[in-house]
DNA sequence: TATTACCGACAGGCAGTCGGTCTATAAAGT
DNA sequence: ACTTTATAGACCGACTGCCTGTCGGTAATA
């Protein structure tokens, strides 16, 4: 029973398959046999639309990056919104993300998935590091912020927000997360020079 | 041509092998075929000694983090220099690193070796930031440093630093590289609420 | 003589390759 | 208009070579 189809639906046929197995099981604990029992296809097929079983996670995460920066690109020049709001609701949405990104990001944070962690934090860092540090650039202009670094002030706490809240990089209770995220919060104001407790109102305008 | 050794003697021989494989070739990179091969045993020895290839790179990442972490408390214990002097010195400890693990920092910042990259971030961050913590404490009651937050503002420098610095997470050039360096002294005051330039003052003298 | 260290053949599973097959569509012939 | 032929894109599955981990058995040491 040979099916022959366009090759991007099957392209991405294959994305969806890996997409849940790597979520499931990890991507070294995935066999591309795995993948291509999933989606009905034979083992040749496979190896025609991607080179290589890395190729294939490569694809993943680009699909993913593609949608999660075109969000916060969005988010971030709609210039009724405050700036104060408006960085809130770009990070907001690297961590909510919408419907079938969702997964990916919920089964990642898996020692198995290294490798794919890592690749998407790279994009996650130097794509939405310059979004973030534009808005700042228009919270200096309006006499929000002050810092001669705004570009690495935000490196410096996505990375740190990245790995301290998505990984499994240091184990933490639920109150010593209150607490950096407390932390967190008064740690930014002191780099971007902002009026102390100015983040914080706003950020209890949203709870959490 | 059989050869019998103490046990401990054998399990440094394969961990010496698989550091050096490792660094060149990556964990994936390298087979077990390889370690055994290089130590020059047969496939029934190595699986004595080690339950798996990763329980390998588990010994390799303990045997090394025992030995920097022992030299970072070292030096921070040392109460005799001056606290931003001791900052300094444990930081650059991290980097240099002596002789035998020296080789394993060199080459693992390449995306093959992101899980053993991973493992190693966990147990510097979690092992160095800590004693990084109580020298800022001291620092504190000096009247030199300002924060109600010293743990959170190490973790966060350390991570980024390792990030930034260790990783190829963030392409730079070596200009942009040098303005990284200048940008974090400066927040690092801030995080700390430090007198500015103290710190710059004192990195000089280091050169760097 | 018992324990500790060691051996190497073997099983099972894996990623990636390759020669060949099917099918849809376009071009050529009638 | 209607069939035949050509071509390229999509697909197939057997096969290769490598890899990790196991296991029954063997030599050395105390």
């Amino acid at each position: 029973m040979r099916v022959v189809k366009d090759a991007e639906e099957r392209r991405n046929e294959i994305l969806d398959a890996a997409n849940e197995l790597f979520a499931q099981k990890g991507f070294d604990g995935t066999s591309t046999n795995d993948i291509l029992e999933k989606v009905g296809i034979a083992r040749g097929t496979l190896y025609y639309h991607f080179k290589s079983k890395e190729d294939i996670m490569d694809a993943l995460i680009e699909r993913y990056s593609v949608r999660l920066i075109g969000a916060a690109q969005e988010i971030a020049v709609d210039k009724s919104t405050p700036v104060v709001e408006r960085i809130i609701r770009v990070i907001m949405a690297l961590n909510i993300s919408d419907g079938s990104s969702q997964e990916i990001m919920e089964h990642i944070h898996k020692p198995q998935n290294a490798l794919m962690h890592q690749k998407i934090q790279k994009v996650l860092i130097n794509g939405v590091t310059p979004i973030l540090a534009d808005i700042i650039r228009e919270g200096i202009t309006q006499g929000l912020f002050n810092t001669p670094f705004p570009y690495e002030c935000m490196e410096m706490v996505m990375i740190y927000a990245n790995t301290i809240f998505d990984d499994d990089m240091v184990p933490m209770t639920n109150e010593e997360l209150a607490h950096r995220a407390q932390a967190l919060v008064y740690n930014i104001e002191r780099l971007l020079g902002a009026e102390s407790g100015s983040l914080m109102q706003v950020m209890q305008m949203f709870g959490s």
